[in-house]
DNA sequence: CTCAAATGTCTATTGATATAGACAACCATA
DNA sequence: TATGGTTGTCTATATCAATAGACATTTGAG
């Protein structure tokens, strides 16, 4: 349906390898090449994009570097990886539920927590007067073994104090919370913009330079309404997207 | 709050220059420089991202370029425009609604109609035959005279011939839905991904090569659940922002 | 076995990217 | 008006990105 132009824009501080290897990424993630299961030639591909076979190589090597594809000499370049999680953003947005069954295996690795007061802005968002203590975890969140996104949670500190242990016991903010007595929570907003990686997501996400990230800025409330998390999570944009459904 | 890292990363097929511009331009979208009106000298910011200072200036060239600073000799690198648009997905999304007050004149441009048979895809989600009849609509959604967004819109021809002439009188799908008898419609789903912008998008969006693009997938039904048009839109990313309340 | 098709490797050349240094031009202000 | 801070311009050099061509190697099919 949307197929996009062919072309690739020249000396404009993306090189060509790399513009045509994003392409070809989000093409296997379209599923465009399924009836193969193979990347078309590289001569195919240097026709399409109106480049060098060379150029195409390298863009290749990018890809097989990242593990979506794998070169077999004589016989083509296989396809190894392909997936784009879907995740739904509605009242009750849970991200281990919201993969659902789209992967088997679901984590939440624990890289950092904690506790620190709350600057003006955080402590708008969860209603806690400026200054408070608030708990912050840093965790990345993996889906059969990849890494898809990274989050910064902040939680008013003394309502959730043990909550950083009962996270590392689970692996899920949402057991944590039923651990601490709240037993369902509510998501009040999301804002969703898109930026590049940065270092940060570059390593947690293992991310190559120039790849987007979806941001999502989040705040749960209680049944009450009162706030109980804000977060930032990062996206590889690669490998998700949102629905939202009404 | 979020405030990444400084470094930018060598001889991956992202010119550095390019990193640098995005990433300026990523922190005026944010107010980092609010204070004093300026980008920081560019001695400064090569210090800060650890290059030499012709590379900064090749970012701030592009920057200019795009209209967003406008270098003055002598006195600093003055900021022109600075601006990220909140856009609210809701149940009754409206484009121009959406944006309120945020803009003082908005507009739809429409850059192409056409009448065809609708695709496999394409009639699953519009729920009608294969091959059925759709008017599509190329629109370019500006601003205060920056364009924003660029929409593919289909719709059922059958049930809303002369559409595009309601359209062109209008400039609003919703007006023009009105004139044909419909008087309110639903956003039933919504799917957001980003990715690099397409040649499309540098010439309708007049973005750089290397900008982002929010794409959502949308669609919308009359008040009977009966879908009425389903849309793809691609936003310039560093303008805009999404908000879902709940 | 032979051949066509595909990836792998090598050399060479051109233009873009990045660094380095020096100095000019301009502005605000003390 | 003198000075420090800032952007503007120029030259030079090294590395990366992209093109071009040739040929080797591997695989699958006839």
């Amino acid at each position: 349906m949307d197929k996009g132009h062919s072309n690739v824009q020249r000396q404009n501080g993306v090189a060509l390898w790399r513009q045509i290897a994003d392409r070809i990424r989000t093409s296997i993630a379209n599923g465009d090449y399924d009836a193969t299961g193979k990347v078309p030639p590289e001569m195919a591909l240097a026709a399409e994009f109106g480049v060098n076979r060379h150029t195409v190589r390298s863009a290749l090597a990018a890809l097989a570097q990242e593990g979506i594809v794998r070169p077999m000499q004589g016989r083509g370049t296989l396809i190894e990886r392909k997936e784009r999680l879907t995740f739904p953003i509605r009242r009750r947005t849970r991200f281990i539920e919201g993969i659902g069954d789209q992967a088997r295996e679901k984590e939440g690795l624990l890289l950092h927590s904690a506790e620190e007061p709350a600057s003006a802005e955080l402590a708008a968002r969860l209603q806690v007067p400026e200054g408070a203590s608030v708990i912050r975890l840093e965790i990345v969140r993996k889906a059969d073994g990849r890494a898809v996104a990274r989050s910064t949670a902040w939680f008013p500190a003394e309502r959730f104090r043990g909550l950083e242990q009962a996270y590392r016991d689970s692996g899920s903010i949402t057991a944590a919370f039923g651990k601490l007595g709240l037993s369902d929570y509510l998501r009040a907003a999301t804002e969703i913009t898109a930026t590049h990686a940065d270092s940060g997501d570059l390593a947690d996400l293992k991310l190559s330079p120039g790849a987007i990230v979806l941001v999502t800025r989040a705040l749960n409330t209680d049944t009450e309404g009162v706030p109980v998390q804000y977060a930032i999570t990062r996206f590889a944009a690669d490998r998700v997207q949102f629905t939202i459904e009404n």
